[in-house]
RNA sequence: GGAUGGGUGGCCGAGCGGUCUAAGGCGGCAGUCUUGAAAACUGCUGUGGGCCCCAAGCCCACCGGGGGUUCGAAUCCCUCCCCAUCCGCCA
């Protein structure tokens, strides 16, 4: 969330800003509620001073009748200021719950509506196939590679059984993706797959409401994550760090649920939208003045492993309508699909600035300064274990059905080529 | 899951109903001394909010989170979270 006072000092840019990302949300409500806010503190802080006047007059007060009188005088002061403190906080939280609901400024540089702004290619130019295209689904079939049946009997629509060299090619790309992470100088981890539903807040997720994208543990506070930067993020919440630590930049792994509430159509086929996944994410905590060259840092990264693995992509400066609430400014990566004969994304990267941060309450300090600032928070995909996949069965097929295993993979799957199975 | 002991300022640590306006130490900053440094000595050193154009100043809140008792809570009670140790269970 945004600063209040920040807000509040500059409500015409927050306004405009709101309108060009398409979402509503009522400044002006703030500003009033604020001013509301101040007077009944005021109000507040009056009658907690004389209650306190009070009670120390109390402590020295030898004589009974004085003594009861006091204390009377103290108890109607209490009660005051129990109801005025009652108000206070209905503001707040009214305010709270607006502040929430305001996004991230963007950045002067990111494109204005909702039309995509293809920034640049992949290394991998598209291939010309002189057969017709298989989709993933089809090849997976052919190959044995993946069960949805069996899955839909066991959780339902959306989860699969990985098999055979597909089990290979997920922990081939795990271990890929964290080799090249450790090559760029990130701390890496595996990290719970559940968390408190207030560091998904914090995020930015909303773990109840029903166009909710969370599954909900019953009984519990807690929510399966719907990626690692849920986890990672919170590592730090509520923390005051030395500035001399940043930038700190991990990479996680961790399943991915995902409730695609809503999401139907002709997307929903496969492997490309499903409840589980496995990824492998990047994150950076740094300070205000390094977030902009992380985030081109994180995409390069990005562009580094899908041009590792031979998979032709774009590169998609996201535009101000598709950013989301916390992100100030997103590319993301396409890549080219043959069996669906267009692009689709296969990675994300978002700089929050200090969005993330305010809401966790993740801080540093510099040495010799007074006080504390929130950090800049980033994240990336490394490599989102299902779409990916998709890109590679539906890129490296062969006309009889085989399919080439990217070289970088060769080492873990221990094949250079997936052949159909003998029965 | 059960039992016990704990969570206090950047860190360590005292305090266990009213001189807490939180002792003391460490670290940090400034100064004195010094050619310079160290040592010693002196002072300052948290966050959020209100009054205010700003500053100074004054005030309010904050001792893991939330709630309660009381005229008054770091201190007593309830609850949740976390840490430690032991027991149980378990890959």
């Amino acid at each position: 969330m945004l600063d209040r006072r920040f807000v509040i000092d500059n409500a015409a840019l927050v306004k405009e800003n709101c309108a060009r990302r398409g979402v509503v949300a009522d400044v002006d409500r703030v500003v009033a509620l604020d001013a509301q806010r101040k007077a009944r503190q005021s109000e507040l802080d009056a009658l907690n001073r004389r209650a306190n006047e009070v009670a120390r007059e109390i402590g020295k007060t030898a004589d009974p009748a004085e003594r009861e009188a006091r204390k009377e005088e103290g108890r109607r002061l209490r009660e005051q200021a129990a109801a005025a403190e009652a108000e206070l906080h209905r503001i707040e939280s009214e305010m709270e719950q607006l502040l929430r609901a305001i996004p991230n400024l963007t950045h002067p540089a990111a494109p204005i509506g909702a039309e995509p702004v293809e920034l640049r290619r992949g290394q991998t130019p598209i291939r010309q196939f002189d057969f017709p295209p298989r989709d993933h689904v089809q090849l997976a079939e052919k190959l044995d590679l993946v069960d949805f049946e069996a899955a839909a009997r066991v959780a339902g629509h959306g989860f699969y059984f990985l098999k055979n060299e597909a089990v290979l090619l997920e922990l081939a790309l795990v271990r890929y993706a964290m080799d090249i992470l450790v090559d760029e100088g990130f701390t890496l981890t595996s990290t719970p797959d559940l968390a408190r539903n207030e560091i998904l807040e914090g995020i930015g997720f909303l773990p109840r409401g029903p166009e909710t994208q969370i599954y909900s543990v019953e009984g519990t506070d807690l929510s399966l994550v719907a990626t690692a930067e849920i986890t990672l993020g919170g590592m730090l919440a509520g923390q005051v760090v030395d500035a001399d630590i940043l930038p700190l930049k991990l990479g996680g792994v961790s399943h991915c649920f995902r409730t695609e509430a809503g999401a139907h159509g002709r997307a929903t086929r496969g492997l490309f939208r499903v409840h589980q996944f496995t990824k492998v994410e990047m994150f950076a905590f740094t300070l205000p003045d390094q977030s902009d060259s992380m985030l081109d840092e994180l995409c390069r990264i990005e562009c580094r492993i899908f041009d590792g693995l031979g998979i032709p992509y774009r590169v998609i400066d996201t535009p101000s309508g598709d950013l989301g609430g916390p992100a100030y400014r997103k590319f993301d990566l396409e890549a080219w699909m043959p069996g669906r004969g267009e692009f689709g994304e296969i990675t994300s990267t978002s700089n929050c600035t200090d969005y993330q941060a305010r809401r966790l309450g993740i801080r540093y300090r510099v040495k010799g300064e007074k006080g504390t600032r929130f950090m800049h928070t980033l994240n990336g995909t490394a490599v989102a274990v299902a779409r990916t996949l998709v890109a590679i069965l539906e890129n490296y097929q062969q006309a009889d059905g085989s399919v080439v295993v990217p070289e970088v993979l060769r080492p873990w799957v221990g094949t250079d080529r997936i052949v159909p199975k003998q029965r």
